[in-house]
DNA sequence: CACTCGAATTCACGCAGGTTATTTTGGCAA
DNA sequence: TTGCCAAAATAACCTGCGTGAATTCGAGTG
């Protein structure tokens, strides 16, 4: 099973043997979580940046009347705010949706294969941009997409995301997270949620059967939710040559 | 009439006399706008970091349909997009909501500045950092907030922001933009931000004429729309000793 | 001063999605 | 196989917000 932030990251710049390595060496498993384990709490010091290698995960934040949001979910080979290190507290909470495997990765980890490895600095760029364009993209979907448009678009975006790190086939993918989380994190309440996903199913833009979702047609679901993966950036950079 | 960045990061770090004329020497206005103007369109390359020195300005998505999101607001100080060069295309629009001064910013200028003093660059990733966690508070304001607490909720976040570029009186400040752009922003129709704005004119937590915004019991704000403030990270950081 | 036009306000009605409660399913352990 | 429990599914009813259409206000302008 290959690294899956090396396998991400070179969606966007080819990597060396040598920089690929030196991805791995930084990023191996120091942490397992349960499925609905927190891995970092809201007022806590952030102390490393946290990688994730298998499994989903989530932020999230926690009103004081008990609801929740879920602010965006985390697949293998995301990185979790690297550069939190300049804010001293967090903001919000990291927190498990499955069981998860973690490589905490020290700042001065980061920073020495940074200043090596210069391409990994720009790809790391391209990673931080891509997540805030996600982050944004859920603004869009919580402001002004229809409850089936705003699953929609939410599948077709984690398809996407996975297919990046190699973990999709033809038409399907693992999806092993709970209507309440999906509700969660659509702003839609769990009813909702169960009506929308029969409603997708009726008119045959999705199949979902345990933890397993297949799309049999991307470009349909895609018109259906306006989805477009433009602001995923996943074309790969044609000025930047590569040498391995 | 003092540099707006420079107020700003001054929040965040102790500037040198000398770090302050270096900053004010790179964000000279170099561009004017109109209301209702767009900066940039989604699908150019981008060529330069806009920093707003006068006016309100705003990220925004259109889908095919016409539904407009917008993403965030820029008031004075903010940057549009620091490292935005990493990718080819814009995903989205940059808009003005008022009449707006730009500076435009080359990448190199803020380059040799950051490289020259690094405390600028430390600076520029806690501002950075705090618009990622302002994005990420609108997504649990559109996502669980009610119309009144998401409409307090902006409220309170613009004051604080604005307060912090020295914009504000004790309870009031200028607020410049349209009822469809409130709208807009925050995913609700013109008639629900009416009858919103109402509802909090009849419960005395805002008042709100022409342009000029009062909070008379900031506090009172916070609480019924279930704001907290420790997300824009606003306390200066005590590590860090200036010398000016 | 009257005119204009965008913005704000108000009204009546309809629908997307919320809430509470109940039932069914399915994975898994004893 | 039985029992357990979380997750999924379904039902009945309710509400926050959207829609479309007027009407009023207010800042400029000739």
């Amino acid at each position: 099973m290959p690294n899956p932030l090396v396998r991400k990251l070179e969606n966007f710049v080819r990597l060396s043997a040598e920089e690929r390595q030196a991805l791995e060496r930084i990023t191996q498993p120091t942490r397992r979580l349960g499925a609905r384990e927190d891995v970092i709490r809201d007022g806590d010091r952030p102390r490393h940046v946290n990688v994730i290698l298998e499994g989903w995960a989530c932020r999230y934040k926690q009103l004081e009347d008990g609801r929740r949001q879920v602010i965006s979910i985390f697949l293998p080979g995301d990185l979790c705010d690297p550069h939190v290190f300049v804010l001293r507290k967090m903001d919000h909470l990291l927190g498990t949706l499955t069981p998860v495997v973690i490589a905490e990765v020290s700042e001065t980890a980061i920073r020495e294969v940074v200043h090596q490895y210069p391409r990994i600095g720009e790809a790391l760029w391209w990673e931080m941009l891509v997540t805030a364009a996600v982050q944004r993209e859920w603004t869009v979907s919580l402001g002004q997409r229809l409850a089936t448009e705003r699953l929609g678009h939410l599948f077709c975006e984690l398809f996407l995301r996975l297919r990046a790190v190699g973990m999709t086939n033809e038409t399907s993918c693992e999806f092993p997270i709970t209507q309440a989380d999906l509700g969660d994190a659509m702003g839609l309440s769990t009813v909702h949620i169960n009506r929308t996903l029969k409603e997708l199913r009726a008119s045959g833009l999705i199949r979902l059967r345990g933890r397993q979702l297949t799309i049999p047609d991307l470009p349909a679901l895609q018109a259906a939710s306006l989805f477009d993966p433009s602001y995923l950036h996943y074309e790969r950079d044609p000025s930047v040559i590569g040498d391995d």
